[in-house]
DNA sequence: GCTCTGACGATTT
DNA sequence: GAAATCGCCAGAG
């Protein structure tokens, strides 16, 4: 399993209507600071399909970026009944905290 | 094996 | 609150 591989995984663990910052996947991971790797691997997003990428944000809250278009990833998510605010997302959204 | 580069994070000013 | 700085790991050249 590669370090991509685990990426997917917890990715694809993330309930509808949930969101998780890069930070929350590579606590996930096992390891605690490595959210660039987290986003490069997403980056290069070789799944989209079966990975919901779109719900993968930042600590602060902002969506952050998206291989398919900031905007696209903010429009999943508010199909999905997430509250963005200001182009941030509530905590309370946010799994791990 | 070294050197960038990148969907980031936390601290400081 | 916003901008600048440093640190972080993984992949590509």
């Amino acid at each position: 399993m590669t370090f991509d591989e685990k990426v997917y995984e917890i990715v694809s663990k993330i309930p509808n209507g949930k969101v998780m910052t890069y930070g929350g996947v590579a606590e996930a991971l096992g390891n605690n600071g490595l959210a660039r790797a987290v986003g490069n691997s997403l980056n290069r997003n070789p799944n989209p399909i079966k990975v919901p990428c779109h719900r993968v944000i930042k600590s602060d809250g902002r969506v952050g970026e998206y291989a398919n278009g900031v905007e696209k990833k903010i429009r999943l998510l508010k199909g999905e009944g997430i509250v963005i605010k200001n182009g941030r997302i509530p905590k309370e959204h946010i799994i791990g905290m």
